[in-house]
DNA sequence: CTCTTCCTAGCAGCAGGTACTAAGAGTGCG
DNA sequence: CGCACTCTTAGTACCTGCTGCTAGGAAGAG
């Protein structure tokens, strides 16, 4: 019994502390039936730290995160920039982009990396988006590394057609049509 | 000397815990250059609870911040739902949805708002995304308050074609067509 | 001088641990 | 069967950063 229950119940204390950081070892110990020893042991094994040291990692990673989750002008890293001609950004794919079941991208950062890219490629004090016409080719799985392209197509006074063509790898998961207007 | 210390002693002492929140009674002891029981004494007058209340304090408030954030599985909140029929959402627009400079919700987030709603629409395991054609009528301002509705037009085998509109008092402020797949 | 305010000191106790020792229970194997 | 080994539990000493309490000294106001 001993062998398979230890390893079952690591994995297991791994994922619950992951999704519920602020359990002491004592409301551990109860969830699992098992002594409190046996809790420490584990977690000494996992390299989980105490309750304390995770309340404190999880107040000190509040800036750095929430920031560039939303915060940031750009959705995914600007790697070049050619004003009103082309732009790329890269996003990686990570946990928090992704429905929690399938592990698949949610559409919208696709569509949030492509919109950011789109309007940032535009020269004008401020730019917004008026339509936009999209397909999603293939869905994107948690790790991919998304590159995005845009292209200007037209560049009228008011209004600009951008193209975009987001990858992973060499294969297109997203192309959308924006048309953006400057204010 | 002692009354007047005091009551600046404990202005800074606020002050500093609101920007430093992460020191111990005796770090703060000797910046100020009392004793530690001086500190408990105006901590308690102040009402400011001890380090380790504060750095909950701190991590619950980023942990309740990036789930509501984006890590829901629907972006807003869902009022009302009759699948494969008609579902309507609600969504707040904070500081986090705006461009810091125009106070302008950035497009990706009221795309979001009925990309999920459209996806929580259809009744099946997987449900994703494959094309959408989209129109922002107007700009929307922070504070507004974005009801959106969305309404299954056609529900064939695979696919199911979903119309989103998106309102903010009585203006519509976005409408989109979106195709999305049952897998 | 006394009263009050402010500051300091010291000690017991608590939560949530770490680090270590020891011992029982079940299992595998020669 | 007995012995080794793993896993689990128990118990103790100690730590940090407090709370809560008692007590006492200094200094100014009346």
């Amino acid at each position: 019994m001993a062998v398979r229950n230890k390893k079952q119940r690591q994995e297991d204390l791994q994922t619950l502390i992951d999704s519920e950081p602020f359990l002491t070892d004592d409301e551990l110990a109860e969830r699992f039936q098992v002594s409190v020893q046996t809790i420490r042991l584990d977690r000494l094994a996992l390299g989980i730290p105490e309750l304390r040291e995770r309340i404190k990692l999880v107040a000190q990673d509040r800036f750095a995160h929430v920031k560039s989750l939303e915060l940031t002008e750009v959705i995914g890293e600007l790697i070049e920039l050619d004003l009103n001609h082309l732009a790329i950004s890269i996003l990686e794919i990570g946990p928090e982009h992704v429905f929690t079941r399938t592990k698949i991208a949610r559409g919208h950062h696709l569509f949030a990396q492509a919109n950011s890219l789109a309007v940032s490629l535009i020269d004008a004090e401020v730019v917004l988006t008026g339509s936009a016409d999209i397909r999603f080719k293939r869905p994107v799985k948690l790790g991919e590394r998304l590159v995005s392209k845009g292209v200007v197509k037209d560049n009228r006074d008011g209004r600009s057609l951008v193209e975009v063509t987001t990858r992973a790898g060499d294969e297109i998961v997203f192309e959308g049509k924006f048309t953006v207007f400057k204010m």
